[in-house]
DNA sequence: AATATTATATGCATAACGCATACATATACG
DNA sequence: CGTATATGTATGCGTTATGCATATAATATT
C-alpha cells in the first residue's frame, strides 16, 4: 500500500497556501493586538482606583491569596528583584494596604493585607472583571465557551517555569476560574 | 397566542444559572490571564533586542508606518504627554534609530527611521510575531480561524476614541493583518 | 564556634514618565 | 501691518519604579 497523492492545480495550491499563511498571520497579529489593548485598558482602569504600578496592584491580589507570603516568594511571582519587591511592600505599607508581620522563621517577613487592603483587592478584581466583561459584550454564550476553550489551549503554551504559572495567574479571580488551564499553581 | 413557558425544576434552574455565570466568569478571567501573559512575554522578548520601554519600541513601529510623523501625532498614538514623547524621540535619536528632520510647517518635526531604525523595526515585528506564533502552537488551522473571528469581535468593543484605534494597532504588522477589525485607522 | 546560606533592608544610580514653563513659528484679527 | 492667540517643540525639575551592590540579621552547616 502506498501513499495517496491528490493532484492540485499549482495555482490553486498557491492560493491555498497564501490563504493559509494569511490566516495564520491574521490570527497571530490579532492575538497580539488583543493582548496589548486589554492590558492598556486594564492598566488605565486599575490606575483609576490605585495609582501605583501594575506590579504593585498585582502584589495586593497575590498577598490576598497567600496571606503571610514572604518577600522572597512574592518576588518570584512578580518577577522583580528582591530590593524591588521590598519597595513594593514599603509602598503598600505606606498606603496602609499591607502590614509586615513576623514570619515563622525569624528572618522572613509575613505580608498580610489590612482591612483596607482587602477592600482594595476586591475593588481591583471587580474592576478587572468588569472591564473584561465589557470587552466581551456581544459575544454569545456559545461563543464564550468556544473562546474560553481556545484561550485555555493557548495559555498552556505560555508558562516556561513552575513559577511562571503563578505569575500568569497573578491577577486572576481564582474563585471563579474553575478548571484553570495552568495546572498545579497553588503556591 | 401566548408565550410558552417551560417548567424547570428550580434546583436544575439554579445549576443552569450557576453554570452560565461560571462559564461567563471563566471566559472573562481567562481572557485577562491571556492578555497579561502575552504582554509580559512580549515585553520580555522586545527588551531582549531593544532595552527601552515598551512605548519607545512602539514608537519605532509607528514611525515606520508614518514616516515624517510629528511628535504631536505620535504623542496621541502612544498616549504620552508631549514632553514624554519628546524624550522618546530623544532616546531613539540617541540610539541612532530615528532622526528629526524639518517638517513642512516650520514648527513641526518630521520623525524618520534611520537605516538602523528600519532594521530594528523589522526585528521587533518579527520577534513579536514569532512569540505569538509560538503561543498558538497546537491550535489547528480551523481553530485559528474561529479564534481570529472571535478576537476580531472583541477588538471592535475596545477602542473608545478615533485615536484609540491607532493606539490598539500600534504594534501590528499591518501588511499581514488583512481585514483589520479596527476600521479606518490609517493615520 | 566559625563559616556559609538565606531573608530582608538600604544607598545609590538610572529610566521613564508628568507638570510647569520657555521658546519658536504660524494664524487671526483689529 | 503689527499684535494677540494658538500650535508645536523643548527643557527644568520632581516623582515613581526599578536594579545593582552592599549591609544586617537570623538560620544552617561543618
Amino acid at each position: 500500500m502506498h501513499n495517496a497523492y491528490i493532484y492540485v492545480n499549482p495555482i490553486i495550491a498557491f492560493s491555498m497556501l497564501s490563504a493559509y499563511i494569511a490566516d495564520m498571520d491574521r490570527t497571530t497579529n490579532l492575538l497580539g493586538a488583543l493582548a496589548l489593548a486589554l492590558t492598556d485598558k486594564m492598566g488605565a482602569e486599575l490606575k483609576d482606583i490605585f495609582d501605583r504600578s501594575g506590579e504593585t496592584a498585582a502584589a495586593v491580589i497575590v498577598i490576598g491569596y497567600v496571606p503571610g507570603i514572604s518577600v522572597q516568594i512574592l518576588r518570584q511571582v512578580l518577577d522583580l528583584s528582591h530590593p524591588g519587591t521590598v519597595r513594593v511592600a514599603d509602598r503598600l505599607e505606606e498606603d496602609g494596604l499591607v502590614e509586615r508581620r513576623s514570619g515563622l522563621d525569624g528572618r522572613t517577613v509575613a505580608l498580610h493585607l489590612t482591612r483596607k487592603g482587602t477592600i482594595m483587592r476586591k475593588k481591583l478584581m471587580m474592576r478587572r472583571l468588569d472591564m473584561l466583561e465589557a470587552a466581551l459584550e456581544g459575544i454569545t454564550t456559545n461563543e464564550r465557551g468556544v473562546l474560553a476553550d481556545l484561550i485555555a489551549k493557548v495559555l498552556t503554551n505560555l508558562p516556561e517555569t513552575e513559577m511562571g504559572k503563578h505569575r500568569i495567574c497573578r491577577f486572576c479571580n481564582v474563585q471563579t476560574c474553575s478548571d484553570c488551564p495552568i495546572r498545579g499553581h497553588a503556591i
